[in-house]
DNA sequence: GACGATTTAGACAAGAGTGTCTAAATTTGT
DNA sequence: ACAAATTTAGACACTCTTGTCTAAATCGTC
């Protein structure tokens, strides 16, 4: 295999610029090529470092596939709790707040690099280290989804929405507004912004139709001015 | 790597025989290990057939491959669409018989052991080929959804639901039918069957309250009976 | 400019995996 | 039971990869 890569400019300078970029790269290249297609030189290539260099930073290849987990999951769960502070307590326009959190949480948590990676890792090395993926659930999905959950049950408590079991609501909005990226998810293809929005768009708008309060006759004509969209 | 394996009873006999068990050893070495990380002797021993048998039958590796995924493909379409073949034209009880409908889907086609490989596959390798995905992209995908939402459309005619986009309707029910075993999807682990049945019900529940009839008092009264479950 | 720490290129041994080949054993059809 | 086809075990050459080692080059800092 011929190694002819342009590595991210130039070869980063400094001990930690040279960190970043190992595990960067070592996360594109574990991505694509599978834990044991991935290959060393390949990823020194890419990251614009010599072979050796990882092997002083992180001592086998082993120790590197669980850092670059450990630095995703990390990176993951700042974004998402980032997002989640962003969520509309006190709604303007129920329908355009939520599709704006939806839209957020799919842009920059789930849909970005790192999220990708991320889920293309669990998904594919899960099974080889039990541990180091139950911490991710029970850091990830097992500390987003509450969090998430009791946003809804705020809303509810507020009178926005009708709403019994705020963690099924929770996973139930999740799957909603993902709803029609499923299949591009599977190939890890990249999404377009505006098949996010439609997606995220027709995702609330049965969410509210199942948990919304009944629409006054003026929000009911809004809604159907909008629906062309 | 020792390769002392329990293959399926003794060595299978015959010509076809043998090429059905090295399909399906094959499908499972490649879901656990990746492509690159799949042992051709491993896929052997767990055939309970020689190396050579393999090369004989298929050639080379990927070769091999190809005709796993071509395989899985073909058998995962066939059971959905027997599934969707029992999908509830003319309920008795909407909420029941889509209840049912989704378990089936669940349980026989996405949940099984055909399911949960091809999904594997398509995860971890579906950008090495893209012309393989492509096609199971239009012969998977591409088929059973507009399957499912024409089904969805004619309830809608028959008065059952109230539905603008029949395609979004069946995405979202897939979503919301699903929408609780994301994460045990993603780490590939086996699914209880209450887990799946809770998941469905929690589901179809919410998918009626978005676009089914508005209820009758009997109909309501029975529905917050049921809520408890 | 000089010093210590880090990085680099390249060679290297050891191991593992693919795909081929052979001759013997086994199965299948008749 | 015989002949043809298939399967088997094992050896084999070849390639690729990991991880180590070395000596030279480069970097950061004073």
């Amino acid at each position: 295999m011929k190694l002819h890569v342009s590595p991210d400019i130039f070869p980063p300078r400094g001990h930690e610029a040279k960190r970043l970029s190992i595990v960067d790269s070592a996360a594109a290249v574990f991505c694509r090529e599978g834990f044991a297609g991935a290959n060393i030189d390949l990823i020194a290539a890419e990251a614009g470092v010599s072979r050796q260099t990882i092997y002083n930073h992180h001592g086998d290849k082993e120790k590197l596939f669980v850092a670059v987990v450990r630095d995703l999951t990390e990176r993951c769960n700042a974004g998402i709790f980032a997002t989640i502070a962003t969520f509309p307590d006190q709604p303007g326009d129920l329908e355009a707040d939520l599709i704006g959190f939806a839209l957020r949480l799919n842009q920059n948590c789930i849909c970005n690099r790192d999220g990708k990676f991320l889920r293309k890792l669990i998904q594919t090395e899960g099974e080889r280290y039990p541990e180091l993926f139950a911490e991710w659930r029970e850091q990830g999905p097992g500390r987003t989804w509450p969090a998430i959950a009791a946003r809804f049950a705020r809303l509810a408590y507020g009178g926005y929405l009708t709403i019994e079991d705020p963690d099924v609501a929770a996973r139930q909005f999740l799957g909603l507004v993902n709803a029609e990226l499923q299949t591009t998810f599977m190939l890890g293809g990249s999404l377009r912004e505006d098949e996010v929005l439609q997606s995220a768009t027709n995702g609330v708008r049965t969410f509210l139709r199942a948990f919304g309060k009944r629409r006054s006759a003026a929000s009911a004509e809004k809604q159907s001015a909008l629906a062309g969209a």
